[in-house]
DNA sequence: TAAACATATGAATAATTGTTCACATATAAA
DNA sequence: TTTATATGTGAACAATTATTCATATGTTTA
């Protein structure tokens, strides 16, 4: 045995040396899963209209719902979405609920998206 | 007319204010759709695992479905994904072609998704 | 309390998408 | 040219998901 030439294109020490990245340097497998999740939830133009929304102002659903022209019940499947995964926190006024951006990296991230589809 | 009252929570000057920023500060359309377009390449797993190799080194579609326990077919349809967005490049070797990160933003995006989910 | 308003949510439907399978294309070696 | 290896891709299936509809929950006002 250990008589047969890898059938793959690289050499054997190539590929343990990338098998050896991947088992050192690649983030557990559950951390990728979560990463993977996060960047769903920028994957929808209703969520990120709903967020350049917020990076203007603390809104209520309802106000949310109309300057998209959208259903309140769209609007809060969506605003449910974003806070699970914390990019959005709100609080109770009466009968309303006003939603904000939760931190900075929703800008950052954003923001380095814009520019990399906006290269040339 | 105009004698009613809005039936939303918030007064009609609020309102308006909101349209306008949505109307002005908000990219076009198509644009929003493109971003979306893009943090949905990045919302998934197969694909961000895929990223974390190339971060370090330039590999072989062969060496990737190997390092990553994965098909061929899966590999190369994931990859075809990230070159329409630019997110990765290729160059062909005799019968391999090697795959490498196309820029930084790539980097950037996925280090600030990191630390959003690596908070608290 | 009852009625009205604002928001949340479960179920259903339509649309999107990741993987597999089979096969096509491309390059190198015999 | 034939054979073998590496990669690309169309079709199909299963799984995920955004929106709608109906309704429930929470709050204020009469």
């Amino acid at each position: 045995m250990n008589d047969k030439v890898p059938e793959c294109c690289e050499s054997v020490e190539v590929h343990e040396a990338l098998v050896k990245i991947v088992n050192e340097k690649m983030p557990p497998v559950e951390e990728l899963y979560n990463l993977a999740e996060l960047f769903k939830v920028f994957g929808d133009s209703t969520r990120i209209r709903i967020l350049f929304v917020l990076f203007e102002a603390e809104v209520c659903v309802c106000d949310l719902a109309s300057a998209l022209s959208m259903t309140q019940s769209a609007i809060s499947h969506q605003l449910r979405i974003l806070k699970q995964n914390k990019l959005v926190k709100n609080r109770r006024e009466g009968k309303s609920v006003f939603y904000s951006l939760a931190d900075d990296h929703v800008r950052t991230i954003i923001a380095q998206g814009l520019e990399h589809i906006e290269e040339d």
